[in-house]
DNA sequence: GTAAAAATTTGACATATGTCAATGATAATG
DNA sequence: CATTATCATTGACATATGTCAAATTTTTAC
């Protein structure tokens, strides 16, 4: 009850609605590399991350998984399958230890949607999820792996010097050789230069090859 | 404001709701091949198709127009961008003449947004938009081409009858070349047979090729 | 500090799909 | 009906990216 009070989307609810909510859910954890939801399986749950990281994906004809999203606390994950009433559209899984609250959406729908707060941040959410597939639409589709590449180093610069190059392809959803490659041909360009972290030279040049 | 009546987003309305509506908003025509609004562009009104069809599509590297989503009246169209206050993330453009419902989106935000139905409306609407994202990562980044054709022999055989193979083409974002070699290919195996319609054959052949 | 494991780089090759060009088939127009 | 214009098919080739394997480097663990 406590830890639901906390939660931003459901802050604003009074003590009645935290009562009822707090009736309709459970706290569940899960360890790393546990599986939240599978791709096709049907929801039941409205799931609030709150603790630990998520990562979303889909699996190709190949059997390889595509990277979509990575969620962090506190989040909903793919509520779209409960509102639109569908199966979940990828798989979740847990990358460490974390925390869910599992919400019985048909009770949710029942007692809660009236609540123009609540609406508000619902909204809020299925825009920003919104944002984050035509981002990946974006990244995916329109971009080739070196715009890709490019547009990574620029925008999580940081980010790229704390991973191994194995999980930036992962996260770009290339092979590794392929990262290897293209950041050997930046280094010959003298776009980029790496030690010790990673270091843009021509910033100019890298935004021209994804931007238009 | 007899047309905004008539609108399911703004039907539950009162009087001083619509006329206030009204006041903030105005009706446009377009020609075909005119465009809403380009990639990139800010937003400033929330456009309701009322008339027409509208294709929504990016841009690719190479020039090539990447399709997304076909709009029928009566539809909010990436009204992602109001919400999320960014610019938009595709183009707009209208394939026969028509007719949309241009709101101001500030005026509208700081008035309605209170409002339960509407919200409710709201919510519809954008879990619609990513479930049809979804479907597009699905269709272009998890299928193969031969996948995305029989997926949409399978699921939209009339469609594919009506249309000339380089519409089709485009609607699944591949080129003419490649659409008749994999029919030819279906024919050969006898999945379908084409005269006059299309028929197909073995469904579960098909089926099989997207569905995991 | 050494051994084992993991990550990176590089080369050779495979593959799916696009591009270009030529030809044949259909449909549209006067 | 004849003539364009559009569409479909086919072949040869290009290209980006993946796959596999080997060599090298870096990191981890004892």
């Amino acid at each position: 009850m406590n830890r639901i009070k906390e939660i931003p989307f459901f802050s604003h609810l009074d003590k009645n609605g935290l009562k009822k909510l707090n009736d309709i859910s459970t706290i569940k954890k899960y360890n790393s590399k546990e599986i939240l939801f599978f791709e096709g399986e049907e929801p039941k749950h409205l799931h609030v991350l709150l603790d630990g990281v998520v990562r979303l994906y889909k699996t190709n004809h190949k059997g390889n998984q595509i990277f979509l999203h990575q969620f962090l606390p506190v989040s909903l994950i793919a509520e779209l399958a409960n509102f639109e009433n569908i199966p979940y559209p990828a798989t979740a899984e847990f990358t460490c230890r974390g925390e869910v609250l599992r919400v019985d959406y048909k009770k949710l729908e029942e007692g809660f949607f009236k609540n123009p707060e609540l609406s508000f941040q619902i909204i809020k959410s299925l825009a920003g999820k919104l944002k984050i597939m035509s981002e990946v639409v974006t990244n995916e589709i329109v971009l080739t792996s070196e715009a890709k590449i490019a547009k990574f180093l620029v925008e999580n610069g940081e980010l790229f010097s704390s991973l191994k190059n194995t999980k930036v392809a992962s996260l770009l959803n290339l092979t590794p050789e392929t990262l290897s490659r293209t950041l050997t041909k930046f280094k010959k360009q003298e776009f980029i230069r790496i030690d010790d972290g990673l270091e843009i030279l021509k910033l100019d040049d890298l935004v021209e090859m994804y931007a238009n």
